[in-house]
DNA sequence: GCAATAGTGTCTATCAGACACTATTGC
DNA sequence: GCAATAGTGTCTGATAGACACTATTGC
């Protein structure tokens, strides 16, 4: 079989001298589009050997030890390389490691997850969005990236309830109504807009800006994400549970 | 230099024809000992060619790929090759990954955080309790380990304020007092007992035994943690801080 | 004026915090 | 009775949910 991971022999130290497992980073990165949320995806090469050849796949490969300084470094170049943005929100999921995960021998991988806004990024020709309806996608992945998807929609909708990480999917500059819009299409549930309103404002995590969005109809004010870059956290979730 | 990490070519394939990360499980292993929290700290070994000789370091080591099915499989053997313990509560807490963690490469290290009641152990010989006070560690520990420790606590203290993970800290019987103070124990901060058993009995997490604790004083009801393991969420934490 | 959306106010329910109060034991 | 700890009740404050109400635009 191809790829036995033994490392070369060191003769002094016998310690390192045993198969070492496949490294990999993977990045789950969200936006929303159209009206709902989506997930960047990569079809898998088709080349020989090449484990779940043409299947739909998450961004990420192998670690470069040359290159990646560290596992986040690792995963924000993967990010750049696919959509070209450079300071999205990345935080990291977990990891998921075993002997059959991926059919060229015991494998760890590292995953992050990443929110950005849909306008600032220009994909790669292999990478496309796809729709997460239902909070599950249609499609199934390779490898295990079906379980590291469904990983990252459950904490982003967990964290959703009770911080502001959806201020990262936004443009710019946008409306409270707008930011609303996220937050329920992301939780799947209608909110109430004076609760809503009041838990947002109170954070002190956006700012307004002399300008207004004009329409058919009254202006709305529009906002800014607030320097720093921190998420904030409430203390209550927006929903009690039943 | 030793253990340089390139795998042996395989001919066919040059796409694992390149280093690999060396690939390690650490466990941050909790109990509650002498009215304060504690970690499981080892010794590190003296021997030729070893990093960080006879520093302080997590429990943890090489991920072996004859051995371990997956990380979480690794995680648990090497918890109960120091302590003895099978079932314990094992959540993984993170990985670490750079090219200087480690002086022998390139490294990454999945991390897990456990809690088991200290009376249910029985240490190996290198390991041993260490006291955390104030939220820190005194002593200095080998590679990165003081940051994962830093990230375990953190973990613990912020879960610790909606969730009913120290109930996993216990042993089979407690009272309500004794689960309230090992809360305080780990947010160091004193807790208001009727908030505190309303939110705890509405949790439906344990469950009361035909027995009283007696002492020099009113008996106390003992309880045991009722099956299923799963941990309960609160809908709000404890403090609304400041 | 009317439709449409932005934004506010008012009432209620829930639950943590504070703290006083009662209960049950050993001595 | 007294000390000590277990356990309960009562009031207040913060905030989410529900929902009605006002505000400002285009047509």
């Amino acid at each position: 079989m191809a790829g036995e991971g033994r490392v070369e022999g060191s003769g002094k130290s016998g310690q390192l001298d045993f198969p070492r497992p496949l490294t990999t980073v993977d990045v789950v990165i969200f936006t929303i589009l159209d009206d709902s949320l989506q997930v960047l995806l990569m079809q898998r090469p088709a080349g020989e050997g090449e484990p779940f050849p043409l299947s739909l796949a998450l961004p990420g490969g192998f670690v470069d030890v040359t290159k990646d300084r560290d596992l986040a470094a690792c995963a924000a170049r993967k990010l750049r390389e696919k959509t070209g943005v450079t300071s999205p929100y990345l935080e990291q999921l977990g990891s998921w490691g075993s002997a059959t995960r991926d059919p060229r021998g015991w494998s760890a991988t590292h995953a992050y997850f990443a929110l950005i806004p849909a306008d600032a990024s220009v994909l790669a020709n292999d990478a496309r969005w796809f729709p997460i309806r239902g909070g599950r996608l249609k499609d199934k992945l390779a490898f295990d990236h079906g379980d590291i998807l469904a990983t990252a929609i459950q904490r982003l909708r967990n964290k959703v309830e009770y911080t502001s990480l959806p201020a990262y999917l936004m443009p710019a500059e946008f409306t409270l109504p707008d930011l609303q819009r996220v937050y329920e299409i992301v939780l799947d549930r209608p909110l109430e807009k004076s609760a809503f309103r009041t838990r947002i404002l109170a954070a002190d995590m956006i700012e307004p800006v002399a300008k207004m969005r004009r329409g058919p109809n009254r202006p709305a004010q529009l906002y800014r994400l607030k320097k720093g870059g921190e998420p904030v956290y409430f203390v209550r979730t927006f929903n009690p549970p039943e």
